[in-house]
Formats: structure tokens, sequence, C-alpha cells
DNA sequence: ATCAAATGTAATATATATATTACATAATGC
DNA sequence: GCATTATGTAATATATATATTACATTTGAT
């Protein structure tokens, strides 16, 4: 996943980009696994942190 | 908001557009007048759906 | 091998997105 | 004018994102 990478390429751990977007550690893991659906909110928090938009972090170009 | 106007180019009421993504009217309605935090998913049917991306309809720009 | 930090994961609780039903108003065509 | 479609909005119910607490496993450095 996108997310998992943009966020070491920060030099951040979970814990740490947690605290930064007001979420918890474990909420951001199972989102880095694919395993929950994010508020657009949280979507927006996370993206701003790591300097990426919404686009380079949530959307994939080609499944149809 | 920028989901109303891709709607309505598209030709659509919220309740066709409801019934495309798998959501309710009211939901719809909700996300357009930004009282609601839609989930992920639903963000990214309601732009495939439109034919525009996560970033063209749920991305400021500006704002820090 | 040991220690600490990072991550996985499970149980339960809480907040809130979303559905459902219903009624009201606005807009548009006839 | 009337009928119909689109939209606003409220009450309640349900599903699920997220928090909290806790413990286990992995990883990396020393």
């Amino acid at each position: 996943m996108k997310l998992k990478l943009a966020r070491v390429e920060k030099g951040l751990s979970q814990q740490q980009l947690a605290e930064l977007v007001g979420a918890t550690r474990q909420t951001l893991g199972l989102i880095e696994k694919g395993k929950y659906n994010p508020s657009l909110n949280l979507c927006i928090k996370i993206a701003k942190t790591l300097d990426k938009t919404l686009n380079d972090l949530f959307w994939e170009d080609d499944e149809n």
C-alpha cells in the first residue's frame, strides 16, 4: 500500500503518524493493512501530514 | 461544493447518483452539503461514477 | 542473547456514518 | 392551477469506524 511507503519515507512510525493526525496507532495500522474504510477527513489529515494528496495515497488509476 | 457541480454536469439527480453508488438520497444530500464525513469507499464510488478522481471532488489545494 | 521500539491483534466500548420512514417545500412541466 | 420530480430535513435504528486496554510478536541495535 502506498500509505506505508509514504509514511516510512517521512521517517515516521505508525504511532507518530497517528499522533500527528489525531488517531490511534491501531487505526493507522488497520488502514495500512486495508482492513478498514477510513473517513474522508482522516484520509485528508493523513495526506496533508505526509505531504501527499488523496490521489497519491488512496486512488487506484487502473481498475475499470 | 465540487460534488454537486460534477453531479449536475452528468445530468444526475441525487436519487440517481445515490442508486448508482449504493447509497441513499439523504446520504448524498448531506455529503453535498458538507454535513458529513463520508467513508473513503463511498468517495471512491462517487468519483468513479462521475468520471472524476478523489482530488477532483474532495481535495482542496489551498488551506495550509 | 538481551533490551527496547515497532507492529500485530483481540475484546470491549463509544461515536458516528448510513439506512429507513416520513413529511415538507421548491422547482418544473403540463 | 395541478401533478410530478427533486430536494430539505427530522426521528429512530443499525452498521461500522475508531478508541481503549492489553498482550504477543517482530525487528533492530547493542
